[in-house]
RNA sequence: GCCUCGGUAGCUCAGUCGGUAGAGCAGAGGACUGAAAAUCCUCGUGUCGGCGGUUCGAUUCCGUCCUGAGGCA
């Protein structure tokens, strides 16, 4: 038996909290599959697990990485997948939670991260668009592969370019590498059990609204402004993220604390939003709804790991 | 009580020299293969405050009533 059990849901509805309940329920380690937690120093603004929460079972992924140190969704899934072995061989039952849905369904699907990532290029197609704009850019792809050309909008230059990348160091195109389409999803394993947390959307507000508010009296401000002290340029990746961004304007006076907080809590709502959206049409995700109580679902979902054969204690 | 200015999409408002209306914000749906908390696409019918009148036709003009703000008493 190969157990393996996963927690995603948008931001804010309990994932974390669900997650160690379970661990300590039935003797399990976390991995995180979140890509801004992931990071050292970005604690406030991410949603971090308090340092207490991180001790009473074992994290993985979490807390780990420099924020100026670049990360992918494939280390991430390279190093998840390490660490699910292992967590296994020590008798454990590896439990991945987290909100970033590239990264967990990168752990479930043939995604296929093999080709290298070069700045070197990307810099270069980012100049061409500069001179000659969107549309200039997508025609390039158009003449190299245009099959993922059709696919993308004009305006998506980020994965125009990444297409691009991909031809100029591999010779081949992006559309002939892919292993799967997108709207394939392989079979899990049945020890392997994937659960979606969720509530109704007016309730996934409201805790976003008030997490928000509590973030900023916790010193979220104050966090972005010790990273910058410390010396980490504000135009780095992980400053770029959700409340980062938003600390940095109104540090830089571009917004008052008001419009920053009701900035803060749009963008989180928005967020939450495309996390159901990759999540929901995911069909072997097993959909609990945070209304009916965590320690209901708690029980559920132990009785579900003991039916699909999870070892329990 | 009188005068003035308002009452139009969930909110703030624009507009129609009379031919049943449109922006921003909020919201909704979708895409997603090495930045993914990123990047990108699509979506605006609402008794134009109520009731009458004029008109072929009124949200637009007139009357009246309700209602909000301000001013004068």
């Amino acid at each position: 038996m190969h157990p393996l059990i996963i927690i995603i849901g948008p931001t804010g509805v309990g994932k974390s909290s669900l997650g160690i309940a379970l661990a300590q329920e039935i003797g399990g380690e976390i991995i995180s599959g979140d890509s801004v937690q992931i990071y050292k120093e970005l604690n406030i603004g991410s949603a971090k697990p308090s340092e207490e929460e991180l001790q009473l079972v074992p994290h993985h992924l979490i807390d780990c990485i420099d924020p100026s140190e670049p990360f992918s969704a494939a280390r991430f899934k390279m190093k998840a997948i390490c660490l699910i072995q292992e967590i296994r061989d020590r008798g454990n039952v590896p439990i991945v939670v987290g909100g970033t849905g590239l990264y967990v369904r990168s752990l479930l699907d043939p995604y296929d991260f093999a080709q290298h990532g070069s700045e070197e290029i990307r810099s270069r197609w980012r100049e061409f668009v500069r001179l000659h704009g969107n549309l200039a850019l997508h025609k390039e792809l158009k003449e190299r592969d245009s099959e993922t050309a059709k696919q993308l909008h004009p305006n998506d230059v980020f994965r125009v370019i990444r297409a691009l990348e991909v031809f100029e160091l591999t010779g081949s195109t992006l559309s002939s590498q892919r292993q799967f389409r997108d709207d394939e999803y392989k079979a899990l394993d049945p020890s392997i059990l994937y659960i979606g947390l969720t509530a109704p959307r007016a309730v996934i507000y409201e805790r976003i609204n008030q997490r928000c508010v509590t973030m900023l009296s916790r010193g979220l401000i104050q966090e972005t402004l010790a990273l910058l002290d410390i010396g980490y340029a504000p135009t780095l990746k992980p400053l770029q993220s959700i409340g980062y961004r938003h600390s940095l304007w109104y540090i830089k006076g571009l917004v008052t604390q008001p419009e920053m907080l009701r900035l803060l809590q749009r963008d989180t709502r928005h967020f939450a939003k495309r996390q159901l959206t990759w999540f929901r049409r995911d069909p072997r995700i097993v959909w609990y709804d945070i209304e009916a109580g965590t320690d209901v679902s708690l029980k559920d979902i132990v009785k579900t790991c003991r039916s699909c054969q999870i070892r329990v204690e």
